[in-house]
DNA sequence: AGCACGCCGACT
DNA sequence: GTCGGCGTGCTC
């Protein structure tokens, strides 16, 4: 059915709903109006049931699948421009449908909080401050007032807002004189944006051979030849990525385009910040979850006029607007925060990768420990491999130690080795930090006599022990068995599990030294806000202190008097039910290895083990991360997991213990129609009873990566129709990086 | 996700 | 007699 002067709007509302919503469109008979033409990408404002929401328009056509007489038409378009620029357009339709997640939340997620609201972007444009024409300012400052020249001279070339004025360290007190005497006034007038010339770009440090080649291989690359837009910078600790970021990004601003730096969550310090603004004399800008709305509003603007020519972002960056962007650079590309965990749960550095081909830019992955899909990218020729492997002069690497835990006494998860080298090094006045691998952290049974450990017998895979069940799990094929009390290989009945927690950890430690604060950093333990900063400050003093910490207190941050740096729960990783869990110890060593001995004291990195002669501890000791990468790999081909086949998870949570593991149950039955698939589970979720919730999931792995989509596809089509059961919550995740 | 409607338990 | 619990169903 086609209607004379109605269209048809197909909107994307912010709904858990993988559909779209359709709406008419009246033209106004004003003729004033006829310019604002619906168009894609553009807010409109439609009544939903009894509420009123913001959508974005998808499609234009002229008939509905929906019965047209039900349609009811919108109750505005926002504004008379489009929302989304055409690169988002496309990205955030392909992220939708590959990460299977509903249409609405991957376009709302792409908005700054207050265009999720009735408001057009005219009216939260920042104001800047513009000279007025006529006054003959000049004369009228008396002679010793230097903020007030200093701001007209500023005034005299652009304009400026609140926040850039604040910036260049002018008095608020000037800017009010300014406006009070009707020199100058706040409009939303866009401004020039001065070409960027070489005087903004100073103190380029000479770069090493490798650095150079690095350089001039990105600088070179070009979109007329076939070879990849990507590169992988491969450079250990202190090896002068960074450098090789800022004069890759130096030639892009010169041809004047715009840069994409997305960091770890943890990795914004002012440090970072301060690096990019010393070197360019241009519109950095910062985009993260810890900004206002206002602050996260006016980088959007400036990322989309053309005006911040450096945007430094934490993963949601690469959804922002950019008039004319030149370059992705993802550093610490391994990290795993550029994984979303909740909602709509994208990897920052898939959709970089997308983005940058379609524009056709390069990108730029760094890491001193690139993450095992990023390196056999880069293996098979997808990404070009730069290496760094000099380092700076003075940097020495810390003495690596296997402590092995079956040659000493062990309270609490501590050889008495190291336990006598904490007190020495405190005793010397230094700091002390030790990690554990909670995350992802299993216990598994072990014999104490043969090392002999709880094996499934469905898969090659390490069963888990639950307590409270006396069960032991795989947490891979989601098989149960009763507890053992007796070694299989053995017959000894001295069994064990491996791995502490840091609550354990803390506490024995504050017993066996009590004249040293023992400090714990982790997620837990630091939930409220600036309690992290605090605890932050306090190690920054120096004072002899042990702290006790997961992963999170690997990254960006470096203390200066830690000379020991002890990694208590290795084995706990080579047995993990993640079978990412040896990529990331090796992760983690390389990075804590950085923390110790900086300064004048040579630093020492303590690995306990009860596996000695473990080929990944082998590796980790005596080689060089590449190595344990390449070993890695090999194994992940042999058992046919990522990067080698692709996976989906299904997550299903209840209130009731059973309901999620049965519904899962049935679900498989369902999946045995499709060919070459691999489906394991349903297993517990390691994180299983969480806010009330008993979380369990399902596991569908594949070689082919179309394939898998297939049959998500059909798994989304059907879940709700096959297995109608609404005490279940269910969602997917593509490309799982943490399998809780 | 909201927001209604709807049908059963403890309160003025 | 009603307030309110959250199960169920729908929203173009």
């Amino acid at each position: 059915m086609s209607l004379f002067n109605h269209q048809v709007l197909q909107v994307a509302l912010p709904l858990p709903l993988r559909k779209l919503f359709d709406y008419l469109y009246i033209a106004p008979t004003d003729i004033i109006d006829i310019s604002n033409k619906p168009q894609q990408g553009q807010r409109v404002i439609v009544p939903f049931g009894r509420q009123t929401l913001v959508g974005t328009v998808i499609n234009i056509t002229d008939k509905s699948e929906y019965p047209i007489e039900k349609l009811k038409p919108i109750i505005a378009l926002i504004e008379n421009e489009t929302s989304f620029t055409s690169e988002q357009l496309n990205l955030l339709l392909w992220a939708a449908e590959y990460y299977k997640h509903p249409i609405g939340e991957v376009f709302s997620a792409a908005l700054p909080g207050v265009l999720r609201e009735n408001k057009t972007i005219g009216q939260l444009a920042p104001q800047r401050l513009t000279l007025s024409q006529k006054h003959n300012v000049d004369k009228k400052i008396p002679k010793n007032a230097k903020q007030l020249h200093k701001l007209l001279s500023l005034l005299s070339e652009q304009s400026y807002t609140r926040s850039e004025l604040t910036n260049k360290d002018m008095k608020s007190t000037s800017i009010k004189r300014f406006v009070d005497e009707g020199w100058a006034n706040w409009k939303t007038s866009s401004i020039y944006i001065k070409p960027v010339t070489a005087d903004d770009i100073t103190g380029q440090l000479s770069l090493n051979t490798e650095q150079a080649i690095a350089v001039s291989a990105i600088n070179s690359s070009s979109n007329n030849n076939n070879l990849p837009r990507c590169f992988l910078l491969d450079g250990v600790t202190g090896s002068g990525k960074t450098e090789v970021y800022l004069q890759a990004i130096e030639h892009i601003l010169l041809k004047q385009q715009q840069v994409l730096v997305c960091v770890p969550e943890i990795g914004l310090t002012p440090q970072t910040i301060s690096r990019f603004k010393q070197r360019f004399n241009l519109d950095v800008e910062l985009w993260h979850s810890g900004m206002t709305d206002k602050q996260r509003f006016n980088t959007w603007y400036k990322a989309r006029s053309g005006q911040a020519k450096i945007v430094i972002a934490t993963r949601s960056g690469v959804f922002l607007p950019f008039a004319s962007l030149g370059m992705i650079v993802i550093d610490e590309e391994h990290d795993a925060s550029f994984k979303q965990q909740e909602g709509f749960k994208y990897h920052c550095r898939s959709l970089a990768l997308y983005r940058a081909k379609v524009a056709n830019i390069p990108v730029i992955l760094g890491s001193a420990t690139p993450s095992l899909e990023t390196l056999q990218n880069a293996l098979v020729g997808k990404f070009h491999h730069l290496e760094l492997k000099s380092r700076a002069a003075g940097s020495q690497l810390p003495a690596m130690k296997l402590l092995d835990l079956n040659q000493c006494r062990v309270d609490s998860g501590i050889g008495e080795p190291l336990l006598e080298k904490v007190k020495s090094c405190l005793a010397a006045g230094q700091q002390v930090m030790l990690f554990i691998n909670r995350r992802g952290f299993a216990p598994v049974l072990m014999c104490e006599e043969c090392r002999w450990l709880t094996e499934c017998s469905r898969c090659s895979s390490y069963t888990t022990f639950h307590k409270s069940k006396n069960q032991l799990i795989c947490h891979h094929c989601g098989d149960q068995q009763p507890t053992i009390h007796q070694c299989k290989g053995c017959g000894s009945t001295r069994l064990s599990t491996v791995g502490v927690g840091t609550e354990q950890l803390h506490l024995a430690l504050q017993d066996a030294i009590p004249d040293y604060p023992v400090i714990r950093l982790d997620r837990d333990s630091t939930s409220k806000k600036g309690e992290f900063e605090a605890i932050l400050e306090q190690i920054n003093q120096g004072n002899p202190s042990i702290v006790v910490g997961t992963q999170m207190v690997a990254k960006g941050h470096h203390f200066p008097n830690v000379s020991l740096v002890g990694v208590v729960d290795v084995d706990g990783s080579l047995f993990s039910s993640d079978f990412r869990a040896p990529e990331k110890l090796a992760q983690l060593i390389v990075q804590v290895s950085g923390r110790a001995g900086r300064g004048s004291i040579k630093g020492e990195v303590w690995l306990q083990t009860k596996f000695p002669e473990h080929p990944v501890i082998q590796d980790l000791i005596n080689n060089k991360y590449s190595d344990f990468a390449s070993f890695a790999l090999t194994e992940r081909e042999m058992l046919n997991l990522p990067p080698y086949s692709h996976q989906a998870l299904i997550r299903a949570e209840a209130t009731n213990e059973n309901y999620a593991s049965q519904w899962l149950q049935s679900i498989s039955p369902h999946l045995s129609q499709f060919a070459d698939l691999l489906v394991l589970g349903p297993s517990p979720a390691p994180m299983m009873k969480k806010a009330g919730k008993y979380r369990h999931m399902l596991t569908i792995q594949c070689k082919s990566r179309p394939y898998l989509h297939k049959v998500v596809d059909w798994l989304i089509e059907n879940l709700d129709s096959v297995q109608k059961d609404n005490r279940i919550r269910w969602s997917i995740d593509i490309d799982p990086l943490d399998l809780s």
